[in-house]
DNA sequence: TTGCGTTCCGAAAGCGATTTCGGTTGACGC
DNA sequence: GCGTCAACCGAAATCGCTTTCGGAACGCAA
C-alpha cells in the first residue's frame, strides 16, 4: 500500500518492465513512441524524481563538478567569487548538472582533496581559480586523470584547458590609453609574480609602453601584495622615486584604491597630479571621490562559459579544440584617468587645499 | 588481474567478507580491534576510497548540503557570499559532507529545486540566506520536510532553524553612540522593507533613539535599495528636510558610502557636519576618505556555524535546543562617526574649502 | 512455408557499498 | 560434559537504476 518511491511503481502501473521505463525515460531509441508518452505521463503524474544516487552508481557518471575557491591567505577580498559561482551553478543546472565546492585550507589539504576525488570519482571535473605562474595542479590532475579547466592559465598550461583574461592586452591597452592622454611616465604597481596574471599584467604594461615608444624607468614597477596597504606602500615607493610616475596602472581595483590614497597623503591628487587606473571593475570603485577609472572583466559569463568547457571535456572523451579560451577585459573610463598637469609633479607641494567635489566629467 | 576498485579487493586479500570489511571500517563494535587493524592498514596501503555513490545509495544518506544563493536582481552586490561559504564548506568537509550550490533564477526555479530535492532527496538539507519579512520558503520547505536553517529569520521562522546577527541590537548601538557622541539629529537610511533584517535594523534603530530619549522625526526614516544610488538618493531627500539629521545609520556599507556621496555634493563632509555609519564591515570602508565607521557581522564563523546546525539537524531527528542563534555584531571605529560641529548645517554653504587629510584619529 | 530483418520489450546481471540475520567459535559456570 | 552467552564474522538481501542480451511478434520477400 505504501510502495511510493521508484522506477517499479510506474512499471507496476503500466504493466511494463523497469527496465522498458528506464529506458524510455533516457530517450532510448528502442522504445516505442506510444509506450514513451505512456511512461512519461505516468512519471509526470507521479511526481517521479530518479533516485540520484542509484542512477550515479549504475552509470557511473557523477553529473558533478566541483569548483575550488582560491586559497585565502588571512580573508578573502574576493569579491568575485559570487558572480562566478552564480555563473556556473546557473549553466550546470541547466544541463542538469550539480556544484560542488571545495575550499581548502592549505595546499596539502588541497591534494588530499584531489586524490580523493580521483580514486573516488564523485566529481568528475574540477574547476580551478587564482593560477600560479607555476603551477603544480595542472601537472598533478593531469597525473590524477582529473578533468578539469583553469581560471588563468600557468606555464603549464599549454596542454590543458583554460579561460582567461587576456590580462597583456588589458593592460597594453591600459598603458597605451594613458600615453594617449599625454602621460609620459607610465609606473606599474603588479602583484605577487607567483600569481600568472600578476606576471601577464606586467608584461602588457611593458608592451603598451613600448607601443608609446616610452621607455622602461628604473623602478617604476614596483610588486606587492594584492591589498589597499600593498597598493599604498607600492605608491609611496614611487613617490619617493627622482622623477615619479604621471599614472601608474594598478594590478587590481583594491590596489588602486590603496595606491589612491598613498597619493592623497602626499598631499596630490589621484586623477589630477597623477592618474590611476585600476583592474577589476569594481562597483565600488565608482563610487570613490574621484571615481576609479579601471578595467572590467565579464564573470557570470565566464563562470557560464567555464562550465560548458568542463562539460564537454568530461563527456567528450578528447579534447576539443577550443580548450584554450580568452576574454577581454574592457576599459570603464571614470575619472582618476586625465591629461597630465604640467610641472606639477615636481613642485612638490606639503600642504595643498583644493576642492573636493567630484571629477566626473573631467575625463573625455 | 586488474580489478582495482572496491571493498572486494580488500577483503579478498585479507581473506574477509565484504561485509566485513565495510564494518571495520565503519568501526562497527561487533568487529574485533585486531581485525579492525588489519583492515585499515590494508584500505591504507591500496588507498581505498569508498565509492560515494554506492554507499549514499545504500545507507540512504547522502552527506550533502545545499546552499541556494540569494537571487540576484540585476548584479548580486553580496561581497560576503565568498567568506560565508568557505566557511560552510570548510566545518563541512570536516564531516566528511559535501557543499553543494543552487542558484535559482527565479523564485518559480527555486521552488522547482525544492520540490526536486523534496523528491530525490540527493541533498539532505538546505541554507538559505536573505530572509524576507515574509518568507514563503519557511513554509515550503517545512511543507516539503526538507531539513534547513535559515542565515536570517522572518516573520515565520518562529518554529524554524536560523542563525541571525542581531540586527536591532546592532542599530540600537550605533543610534545610542551616536547620541552619546552628542548627537540630536539621527536619521536612518533603510532598505527595502521585504527584506526581514531591514525591518529589524529599523526598529533597532528607533530602539536606539528612544534610549537616548531622543523623539522620532518625520522623514528621518528613509528606505531605499540597497546600492549606491539608493543611498545617494535616499540621503539627498534627508537633507532636503527642514531640519536635516547630523547624523545617520546606514543599512549597508554600500548604502552609507552613496550617502557620503551625497552629503559631499551638498558641500559638507561626511564624519564632520554629518556623521555617518554602515553596517557589514566591508574591508573598502577603511580605504575611504575619511574612513567609513562600520558595523561589522562575522562571516566565515557564522558559515561554519551554520552547516554545524544544519547536520546535526539532519543527523538528529528532532530539532534540537540551540537551532536559533543570535550573533553579535561589533562597532568599527573609523572616521565618519564624530561629534557633531554646532550650527554648521544651518549655513549650507555652496563650496567649501579644506584639507583633505585622513581623519583617521579624530574619533576617540 | 520458410527464412530473414525489424521493432519492441523483458529478464537478469551488475554498480559498490550497507545492514540484517544467523552461525561458529571459545570461554565459562555448574 | 553440557548448556549458555559473548564475541566475531559470513551470506545474502537491499538500495534504485542502467544496460546488455536475447526473445517474441510481425512484416515481407523468396
Amino acid at each position: 500500500m505504501e510502495e511510493r518511491r521508484g522506477l517499479k511503481v510506474i512499471a507496476e502501473r503500466l504493466n511494463l518492465s523497469e527496465s522498458t521505463v528506464s529506458r524510455a525515460l533516457n530517450d532510448y531509441r528502442d522504445i516505442s513512441a506510444r509506450t514513451k508518452a505512456l511512461v512519461r505521463d505516468m512519471a509526470k503524474e507521479l511526481d517521479y524524481e530518479p533516485n540520484t544516487h542509484a542512477r550515479r552508481l549504475a552509470s557511473g557518471k557523477s553529473d558533478t563538478i566541483g569548483y575550488v575557491m582560491p586559497m585565502q591567505d588571512g580573508q578573502l577580498t574576493e569579491t568575485f567569487l559570487g558572480e562566478l559561482m552564480a555563473g556556473m551553478a546557473k549553466t550546470l543546472a541547466g544541463c542538469g548538472w550539480d556544484l560542488m565546492v571545495l575550499a581548502p585550507h592549505t595546499p596539502e589539504d588541497e591534494l588530499a582533496m584531489f586524490r580523493k576525488i580521483a580514486s573516488a570519482r564523485h566529481v568528475s571535473g574540477l574547476i580551478i581559480s587564482r593560477t600560479y605562474s607555476n603551477d603544480p595542479r595542472f601537472r598533478i590532475l593531469q597525473e590524477l586523470d582529473i578533468p578539469f579547466v583553469a581560471h588563468g592559465r600557468s606555464s603549464d598550461s599549454m596542454s590543458a584547458a583554460w579561460l582567461d583574461v587576456d590580462n597583456e592586452a588589458a593592460f597594453r591597452e591600459m598603458a597605451s590609453y594613458l600615453a594617449s592622454l599625454g602621460h609620459r611616465l607610465i609606473a606599474h604597481i603588479g602583484g605577487p609574480p607567483v600569481y600568472n596574471f600578476a606576471r601577464q599584467r606586467a608584461e602588457g604594461w611593458q608592451a603598451g609602453l613600448q607601443d608609446a615608444g616610452l621607455e622602461l624607468t628604473a623602478g617604476y614597477h614596483q610588486a606587492t601584495e594584492l591589498s589597499f596597504e600593498g597598493g599604498e606602500a607600492a605608491m609611496t615607493r614611487l613617490l619617493s622615486l627622482e622623477a615619479p610616475p604621471t599614472a601608474v596602472c594598478c594590478v587590481s581595483d583594491v590596489v588602486a584604491i590603496g595606491a589612491m590614497r598613498a597619493i592623497r597623503e602626499a598631499g596630490y591628487l589621484p586623477g589630477r597630479e597623477i592618474s590611476v587606473i585600476g583592474y577589476d571593475g569594481l562597483e565600488i570603485g565608482a563610487l570613490l571621490d574621484p571615481p576609479l577609472t579601471t578595467m572590467s572583466q565579464p564573470l557570470q559569463s565566464a563562470g557560464s562559459r567555464l562550465a560548458e568547457m568542463l562539460i564537454t571535456i568530461v563527456e567528450g572523451d578528447s579534447m576539443p579544440a577550443d580548450n584554450q579560451q580568452l576574454f577581454r577585459a574592457s576599459l570603464v573610463r571614470r575619472g582618476t584617468a586625465n591629461p597630465p598637469i604640467e610641472g606639477v609633479p615636481e613642485s612638490r607641494p606639503e600642504h595643498r587645499q583644493f576642492i573636493n567635489s567630484s571629477f566626473g566629467g573631467i575625463e573625455s
